[in-house]
DNA sequence: GCCATCACATACGCACCGTACGCGAAACGG
DNA sequence: CCGTTTCGCGTACGGTGCGTATGTGATGGC
């Protein structure tokens, strides 16, 4: 601790934050998290929290941001995986039903995040995982796999399906068999984009 | 005033109570909405509101399920209009995402609603409107017209799909020319389902 | 016409956010 | 090497809002 340089400290103390504040924020919702007890788990005080982030909101925008960053790098690793470019953003949508199953995504990014931050798209991480879409849709159209659908909306549209697939997955009593439907609903609706 | 029964009092300060949360809880959202001086505006105070709803979230689900119904009633609507059981279930989808342009809607049902009270398919109103499209897609199921999906599923995905286009639709500069382009994407997705 | 009920108002305590100010250590110039 | 400035963070204060406990006046049965 003694040898650091005060930038670094300060890089380690907004992480601490941002890591308490994942824990909050999934486990008590935005809302009800107090900033009191969440600096004091990490050994600060609020008087950090306001020096770093500006307000609470600040706070859930960089932890919105750097769980929209996780997400779009692992939507891209499975998409990259996949035989071709259509299987491609099948299995992006199909992740971001997994992916939404993790309380820290489904709480914060899908439910908090609109609520108290506003719509996606003005975020200033311009929601990666959505523009990780659009592109995919892109190139799809680029390719004529897909019909010439504006991809902005139809990366909207999957996205929202996906999330919402999620939703329902995750307050069923069983998320196993459910998930199964979502998945398979999935496919069919997303089918509707290709070519005949 | 004085010829009424207690009743119909009581039934009257809901009605007004409910009026003002739909249109505070719309202008600035759940969170940020005084209880104080939402029942003031209609000549109360608090004690009405705890003695009516319980709390403040006992409130927003009264409003909720209000406007909940409405749009179910609206969407029955659309979808009888309509030419056939296939037009009526694109009819009813595009529907929602007109609707959720509505600030009410958007803001109080899709926004707050499930930040605030949990996932829609938890509330006591059983969410009609999701109801509404499950039970058409059921119809197509039944008919031969669609895929012999999980009709749960598809209207999850479908109503998630439409509400993610409207809040698109709202934020955006110029809502005319995109709401057209998420009608096309929706369209072209809800054909997925179809048989081929 | 008395009394119980009840819808609503009033009063209180508590939690929490945001801000102004204080402090001590690190950075910096000479 | 030392004085000075910077600055990251702690401390203290005020304001606001929610939930609850208690009071009250009108209503409606008997």
């Amino acid at each position: 601790m003694v040898g650091k340089r005060r930038a670094e400290m300060m890089e380690e103390t907004r992480a601490k934050l941002v890591r308490a504040a994942r824990k909050a924020f999934a486990e008590q919702g935005y809302a009800a998290a107090s900033m009191d007890e969440l600096t004091a788990t990490v050994g600060l005080t609020r008087g950090a929290l306001y020096h770093n982030f500006g307000d609470k909101r600040g706070l859930l925008l960089a932890v919105v941001n750097q769980i929209d960053g996780e997400m779009a790098a692992q939507a891209r690793a499975v998409g990259a995986r996949a035989g071709n470019a259509w299987e491609g953003l099948l299995a992006e949508g199909i992740a971001y039903i997994e992916m939404a199953l993790e309380p820290e995504v489904q709480r914060i990014v899908l439910l908090d995040g609109p609520a108290f931050l506003g719509d996606p798209s003005l975020w200033p991480s311009q929601n990666n995982c959505l523009q990780e879409t659009r592109r995919t849709v892109e190139r799809l159209v680029a390719q004529g796999i897909v019909k010439p659908v504006d991809p902005e909306a139809a990366a909207r549209l999957l996205n929202g399906a996906a999330l919402n697939a999620a939703l329902w997955v995750a307050a069923s009593p069983n998320p196993q068999e459910v998930l199964a439907k979502a998945v398979e609903a999935f496919r069919c609706l997303a089918g509707g984009l290709l070519k005949p």
